[in-house]
DNA sequence: GCACCTCATAGAATTTTTCTATGGCAAGCC
DNA sequence: GGCTTGCCATAGAAAAATTCTATGAGGTGC
């Protein structure tokens, strides 16, 4: 509100004090550049300043302080207190100048660290190998999870960003589609045709994971859009539970591609006409983007995709 | 995003890159006020700011940095660069209020020092007693000397306050009349009149100061006026010579009230109808009352009177 | 005396700071 | 469930600070 005319009896101002302003970096740092410069003029060439800049600025800070600092009368030449605040203006200076270089370290991820979490590790771990690679300098700490789990821990700041399977980017995240990812049947190399059909997947025997897995998601989507109900004989817990399941014969499995890894004893099978397909997407909250090393880690998984079907 | 098909070719700006600023002491302080009040609310009520401001200026400074540093989300949380910056904060911040605290006590005059040239000792001395023990935390130099080389002095920047006898003030000096001084007449006790004019002194036989005192100079002037002629017996070279001179009724002194001394053998003697007095100044270059320590030296001279003929 | 160098001042344009008012979002409470 | 409450972000405007160019004042050196 406009400054009224009297006195609201609270301010304690005395009249012949001047307000008190506060001393600015950009003055301590004048003053210093005017006494190493051995002169205004050349301390505001220094700084990349005008003369006047410098002039009123040094002006400000003896106001400010209350003193003098130096005369210029004959020469320049620093007043007791001027003597005291040089030194302690380095100090000032010095310690902001450590602070703005370790912000560059930050910023130039030569060290930092970030908590990362997937449910994919095999589509993570080239993402990390290549992270580490370019930034050696970063310390990472992983987690694995499932898709709900990570999010909560997205959402809790226990981990920074995540790569995980989604069918369509979580609502209030900041959700980058890392690569495609269909849902394939998973059979043994010796017994698996060329394709397969969904009605054929439908009718099992499946090796399935457990209901809250992503992956038994999409695939009870794609079989309810056909009014397809799936023959269940084995659910499993795990992923490596599953792998050694179907390669014991137990059943088809149905997984995700980029997580079925390698193993020489099983072979993923293209499903005949399904759309159901999700992502490998890299999920931060929106404003953890703002962290160089969250944006340099999914820029990694961009660049650094592990292929697709083997 | 919009992104735009073409660059300009000319503009060096990275498009993602943001203009480089400074990090402000404010925004330090603004981002050590949240971490420590443990939100933003808290921080603004602590820095007597409204709470807009600071969320505004820990967004800039989040900016200045190129990183996030606290999450908001659950709860005030740092991240990694915020920790760092955090200590490295404090620092800057411990040390800005050590430069501070040192500015008040130079302000306060609890510490500091200061040149004194004088050419005054009986009206000086005093001053400097008093001075001294209003501000037992300073430290004095002085320096004795005849008018033309203390405003050399001064000029120099060699003291930074000088007391002397003045007829007028100096033109692009501060002059601070302290008190007024006349010249008297000086002789032997035992032999002094109530009163004696000015002829009679210009009768001699003198005992004058040597011919660039400023005592000198006032009597020349004083009778040069009545076009009288000094009878000059001995010519001394300082206040003591002339004093032993005096006291050995070698001639009548004339000197400048308060310089005179406490002699049991000696009496000042008013001279009749002279009006041409000068003064006791305190003279500074006019930038240097800039300096408390000056202000507070004349202050004591103003207050510390050591009295008049005696 | 006269050019020259250095610093101070004035007035204007720009940027920064700070405010009030308001909206969104989550937590706690009938 | 709907409500209030507390906390933070955003918008727009006012105030303050920064910085510039142009110019003046006060010395120094030839």
């Amino acid at each position: 509100m406009p400054e009224a005319a009297g006195s609201d009896g609270l301010s304690n101002e005395a009249p012949g004090e001047r307000r008190e302003s506060r001393i600015s970096l950009a003055a301590l740092r004048c003053f210093v550049a005017v006494v190493e410069g051995g002169g205004l003029s050349r301390a505001a060439e220094n700084l990349g300043l005008s003369q006047p800049t410098v002039s009123v600025t040094l002006a400000g800070l003896e106001r400010a302080c209350g003193t003098l600092l130096l005369h210029r009368r004959p020469r320049l030449l620093l007043t007791d207190a001027g003597r005291d605040m040089l030194g302690r203006a380095r100090l000032v200076l010095s310690r902001m100048q450590e602070l703005e270089g370790s912000l560059n370290a930050f910023r130039g991820l030569s060290r930092g660290s970030l908590a990362i979490g997937f449910s994919t590790p095999f589509f993570a771990m080239p993402m990390i190998a290549a992270f580490l690679r370019d930034y050696p300098g970063m310390a990472l700490r992983t987690r694995l999870g499932n898709t709900a789990g990570l999010l909560e821990a997205l959402a809790g700041c226990e981990i920074e960003v995540a790569v995980m399977t989604l069918l369509d980017p979580v609502e209030g995240m900041a959700c980058t589609k890392l690569a495609d990812q269909r849902l394939v049947a998973c059979m043994p190399r010796c017994a698996a045709p060329r394709s397969i059909s969904l009605e054929r997947v439908a009718a099992g025997p499946l090796v399935l994971r457990e209901p809250g897995s992503m992956t038994r998601l999409m695939l009870e989507r794609a079989l309810a859009s056909r009014n397809l109900v799936p023959q269940v004989r084995l659910e499993v817990g795990s992923r490596e539970a599953a792998r050694e399941a179907i390669a014991a014969g137990i059943g088809i499995g149905v997984v995700l591609d980029r997580e079925l890894g390698e193993d020489t004893r099983l072979t993923a099978v293209p499903i005949e006409a399904t759309d159901i397909s999700g992502g490998v997407y890299a999920v931060a909250l929106p404003e953890s983007l703002e962290l160089p090393a969250v944006g340099a880690f999914i820029e990694a998984g961009r660049s650094t995709d592990p292929g697709g079907v083997h």
